[in-house]
RNA sequence: GGGAGCAUAGCUCAGCUGGGAGAGCACUUGCCUUACAAGCAAGGGGUCACAGGUUCGAGCCCUGUUGUUCCCACCA
């Protein structure tokens, strides 16, 4: 048997392994009607993005669900992919050219977007790299990119089928727009942040002289927009100035007063500036009453020419040349403090500006009412389930999807406008003239669509459509969804209605959620705060089964984690532990198969009842999604029950002369090992594979290996609780001995008092070497003497040890007092449970059995620590 | 304004459909017991935020309170 190193040193193992996967083809999905398809789609991260922390939970779910339903025999397929990211590459593109003194424009789209396509097939496969370092088991091969010609194509097909629905259309609306990024951006891209500002209180005169009217605002600046100033038609202070009009400060114009049920009488001072080109509301407000639309700032966010002196100015600069210039004029009455919510951009965090634009919407009402049904009916869960309230009520509420934006990087819009007609040309092919004039003289639409307009078809793009592919009837629908909170409206949403719409089926029928991991102080892992830790860094350090473990434990699914970098060593030490045991267990072996004995030991039926139990409970926590109990369950069982006990049960028989019992002790031994391995490979599958293949065994991978059922023939009730009487004796014997300070070296003997003389007897070698006995004597009576020997008690059975030198009877009498009083206690309240007649007439029979058996143990270990007490009274 | 999460040991958190409070780390004591000192054994430490309620029985279910975090929402 090969010679395995102390310590296990994950960076030797996991490469080799990884690549050992990929040569065999273990990853590969192939459609098999024999077998049933089990599909997970991998949210793909950006081309240009690193490997994070949120990456590594994300991938480390997903591969433990999909190896978990590869053993169980599925048709297993994770799909990976890239995204484009539309945004985030090409900004970072902009700063590449930046520092040789280039703009984009400089370049022209054509040569711009050739170096986007040259970064990305530098950096494209960084992140793919890391994914295989944490030992994701996707099939490569089938590996996808958000702009190949395959996703290409079904983005195409998407917008123009929903535009030939009406469900895609061109208008001009307030929109989200970024002026450092110069682009739309949909309500979901917009994150508010409440931010300290004021209140303007603005005088505006009445054109008529006869007064004037004092508007609030926290947007000076965009008054030189202002088309009217709106009140509240029930407020009874302005009713004899509605319909007259005012004199706009500074710009000199002449504007209506407006009556609408828009405005809160309580707010301010009841009266409004509207700036229908920028705000939603004033928009809405100016349709109704037929206020124009003056749009005062540019895409960059400086005033434009119809601003006046103010053009050229930025926004924010704009505002305090306005407010100098309104107070000069008499016209700021005061300025108060007023913290409000400012939408900011995802992507750079600048100020958003709402203004009137043309851009491309998705008309989300239709599409959003079969998202809902299916997340109503069950058809699609969301786990944790509070996510589906979340989601209903985003989808509820959802208004049109703005999708066009002023990038260069992305899926051009396939619309082209006629320049004779003004009719717009959409279309699957490239058109060369206008479809209803005929005109030759057309243009594109510069704009690309959204990012996650292409994300939104990835359940389905990804296996082939819009052919009707061989994969995507067998793999479509797919199975579970594993993503963040973070972006279930961005995408999750998205594919939802995409999947029901395009292909009448809902993209999946799971959608397990997980929460973000926070630094040790529970911050957000930030580029800015520089306290992200690097996965790549922990999977050096530990490799990558402890930080995959790390990931999965401790937490609850849905809920926020901290990352503990001692939590990702002790899962080392756990990693080091399976190791040594396994390498226990290589160091005795002399069989070269992993069959059980024909014969089992009392010790072995329990190990194998245990394991018994333990499989099916993980398989139900794995099913159910509990993949943190799961593992946790797994550690358990390795560390407890076959490292601290198992094991050491056998070790007497793996010296003993006893071939047969030696035998069967390292079959069942390697059985249970091997079994094992199983259950914690999709955990661990670095270290279980390297394990398994030094092993004897059966097959060629442990990665496709059969997944551990139950099993009947090993369910041993009975031997379990006669092991754990010996347990528990042991456990008491260790408990005085470590009281009193005895060394292991010191090997007393041990006289046994006990009536349960079967179990005892079958414990001795146990006793010997594990309550470092070196002899045991079992009777059924009291040992001479027994007042100068130690005693430990059980319910069961009074232990003596000869540690005359350690007895003092004031001492025993009190350390057995403070026994007998806990003991006394649990016995009072089990009965007063059990002297309740309600208690046992309304309680589960099962329940009450146990209390009873729970009181019978208790009753007999007072009844023996009585008696102890009494002898050692009589010794005094 | 609406909604959700969280509150359990010194720290970070598990605790699935109600039935004797757990883990990791930290701490104390003793052990190099030939798989493992990245280890073994024993141990200390908790009014399960607070107040009611349902129940034979509540960390878990219901109501309310407090604190805290987050999401959504067009009050200028």
């Amino acid at each position: 048997m090969k010679e395995l190193p102390k310590v296990y040193d994950p960076k030797v193992v996991e490469k080799k392994i990884y690549d050992m996967w990929v040569e065999n083809g273990c990853f590969r999905a192939e459609r098999d009607e024999t077998k049933k398809p089990f599909t997970i789609v991998m949210p793909p991260p950006n081309v240009t993005g690193q490997l994070h922390m949120g990456h590594a939970m994300d991938a480390a779910l997903q591969d433990i669900l999909i190896r978990f339903k590869r053993m169980q025999g599925y048709a297993a397929l994770w799909l990976p992919g890239v995204d484009h990211a539309g945004i985030a590459t090409q900004i970072k593109v902009e700063e590449e050219l930046r520092k040789e003194g280039l703009t984009r424009y400089d370049l022209g789209r054509e040569k711009f977007l050739e170096r986007v396509w040259a970064w990305k097939q530098k950096y494209g496969d960084r992140i793919v790299e890391q994914q295989k370092q944490l030992g994701a088991s996707c099939d490569w091969e089938r590996s996808r990119f958000t702009m190949d010609e395959g996703c290409s194509k079904a983005v195409r097909e998407v917008f123009v089928s929903l535009y030939e629905k009406g469900l895609i259309y061109k208008g001009s609306r307030i929109i989200n727009w970024c002026p450092h990024c110069t682009t739309a951006l949909s309500d979901a891209e917009v994150e508010y942040q409440d931010k300290p500002g004021h209140l303007w209180h603005l005088r505006y005169p009445l054109a008529d002289g006869s007064g004037d009217v004092v508007v609030a605002t926290t947007r000076p600046e965009t008054m030189l927009g202002d088309s009217g100033v709106a009140v509240n038609p029930n407020d009874e202070r302005y009713t004899s100035i509605v319909g007259k009009t005012c004199i706009l400060p500074l710009v000199n114009k002449e504007i209506p007063i407006v009556a609408d049920e828009y405005v809160d009488m309580e707010f301010g001072t009841g009266c409004v500036k509207m700036t229908p080109a920028h705000d939603p509301n004033d928009f809405e407000v100016g349709q109704r009453h037929n206020l124009e639309i003056i749009r005062v700032l540019d895409d960059n966010g400086k005033v434009n020419e119809l601003g006046g002196k103010y053009c050229g100015l930025d926004r924010y600069e704009a505002r305090k040349a306005i407010l100098a210039d309104l107070e000069a004029g008499g016209y700021l009455v005061k300025t108060e403090e007023h913290a409000h919510n400012v939408g900011t951009c995802y992507r750079c965090h600048n100020d958003v500006e709402p203004l009137i634009s043309a851009q491309w919407f998705v008309k989300m009402k239709p599409l959003a009412e079969e998202a809902i049904r299916v997340v109503k009916d069950g058809e699609t869960r969301f786990v944790p389930d509070r996510f589906s309230a979340t989601y209903l009520n985003w989808m509820e509420n959802v208004r049109d999807w703005c999708i066009s934006r002023q990038l260069w990087w992305g899926h051009q819009i396939p619309a082209w406008y006629c320049a004779d007609c003004g009719h717009i040309t959409v279309s699957r092919e490239d058109a060369h003239e206008c479809e209803k004039c005929h005109s030759r003289n057309i243009t594109r639409d510069e704009d690309v669509l959204d990012t996650w307009f292409s994300s939104a078809l990835w359940p389905f793009e990804t296996l082939g459509w819009p052919e009707k592919t061989a994969d995507l009837d067998y793999f479509y629908p797919t199975d579970v969804l594993v993503t963040g909170y973070d972006i279930i409206f961005f995408w999750v949403a998205r594919m939802i209605f995409s999947g029901c719409e395009h292909m009448k089926q809902t993209p999946f029928h799971t959608v397990l959620i997980h929460g973000l991991v926070r630094d040790d102080k529970g911050r957000k892992m930030s580029k800015s705060l520089g306290n992200g830790i690097d996965p790549l860094e922990m999977i050096d350090r530990f490799g990558s089964d402890a930080l995959r473990f790390n990931l999965v434990t401790g937490n609850s699914p849905g809920n926020d984690m901290r990352f503990y970098t001692e939590r990702c060593e002790a899962m080392r030490n756990f990693a080091n532990k399976i190791w040594n045991a396994s390498r226990f267990v290589m160091m005795n072996l002399t069989i070269n198969d992993c069959e059980l004995p024909d014969k089992l030991e009392l010790e072995d039926k329990w190990i194998l009842s245990r394991f018994n139990s333990v499989a099916a409970e993980v398989t139900e926590n794995m099913e159910k999604y509990e993949l943190g109990i799961a593992a946790q369950k797994v550690y358990d069982f390795i560390w407890d029950s076959y490292c601290d006990w198992y094991i050491e049960f056998c070790k007497t028989r793996l010296q003993s002369e006893d071939e047969a019992s030696k035998e069967g002790a390292q079959r069942v031994l390697l059985w249970v090992l091997t079994e094992t391995l199983k259950l914690l490979h999709p955990f661990m599958p670095f270290l279980t594979e390297e394990i398994w293949q030094a092993l004897p065994h059966k097959g060629d991978f442990l990665i496709s290996s059969a997944w551990p059922e139950y099993n009947k023939a090993h369910d041993f009730p009975k031997e379990e609780k006669e092991i754990e009487t010996v347990m528990n004796a042991i456990k008491a014997v260790r408990a005085l001995r470590a009281e009193k300070n005895v060394p292991p070296s010191k090997k007393p003997r041990l006289y046994v008092e006990t009536e349960n003389t079967a179990a005892y007897t079958d414990g001795i070698p146990f006793f010997k070497k594990l309550a470092y006995a070196s002899e045991v004597i079992i009777a059924s009576s009291t040992p001479e003497n027994s007042g100068e020997m130690a005693a430990a008690i059980t319910s069961d059975a009074k232990l003596y040890m000869p540690l005359a030198e350690l007895v003092d009877i004031d001492k025993e009498l009190e350390r057995i007092g403070r026994e007998l009083s806990r003991a006394q206690n649990d016995y009072d309240r089990i009965n007063s449970k059990l002297s309740n007649d309600a208690f046992v007439s309304k309680a589960p029979e099962q329940v009450v059995k146990a209390e009873r058996e729970k009181a019978e143990k208790l009753t007999a270990l007072i009844e023996n620590l009585k008696a102890s007490v009494k002898n050692l009274e009589a010794m005094k």
